[in-house]
DNA sequence: ATTCTGACA
DNA sequence: TGTCAGAA
């Protein structure tokens, strides 16, 4: 599992990270004070990330460019992390129902954010207000 | 030369 | 979100 210890290194500025994902560090910034990605600080305060972060904020953008606003990213992040843990659980208690603790609601919500990206550039572009409808 | 925080004609 | 100032 050391790949993901590499993807997880803080390697670049945010100098680096604006040419990676044609994000202006402004927009870079405000999603960290967002709670949407953590890069760490170097001694000199300067903020470092890593592949992950990149890839992360890569989300971010076309999230945003789909017209999705920052609770809602929050939110599929959570559900995107839920899936994860819930197919961490079925692959090691095969056997058991771990499956209890996530709901069917939960999962259908993450189903639909995949088909929303999915569909991207498409007609289905939903607004802010109305996407935030379905995370009530 | 780069990046950081705070602020807004 | 852009952008400018003042500091590191």
């Amino acid at each position: 599992m050391g790949d993901q210890v590499r993807r997880n290194m803080p390697l670049f500025p945010i100098g680096i990270v604006k040419k990676l994902t044609e994000l202006t560090p402004r927009q870079i910034r405000y999603y960290e004070e967002h709670g949407l990605i953590f890069p760490i600080r170097t001694d000199g305060n300067q903020r470092l990330y890593s592949f992950n972060d990149v890839d992360r904020l890569l989300e971010i953008k076309e999230l945003i460019e789909q017209g999705i606003n920052i609770s809602g990213i929050k939110q599929i992040f959570i559900m995107k992390q839920q899936f994860n843990g819930l197919k961490h659980n079925i692959i090691e208690n095969p056997d058991r129902k771990v499956q209890k603790d996530l709901t069917e609601k939960q999962l259908r919500s993450y189903l639909k954010k995949e088909l929303l990206v999915a569909g991207r550039h498409g007609k289905t572009s939903l607004i802010q207000g109305e996407l935030s409808r379905f995370f009530h």
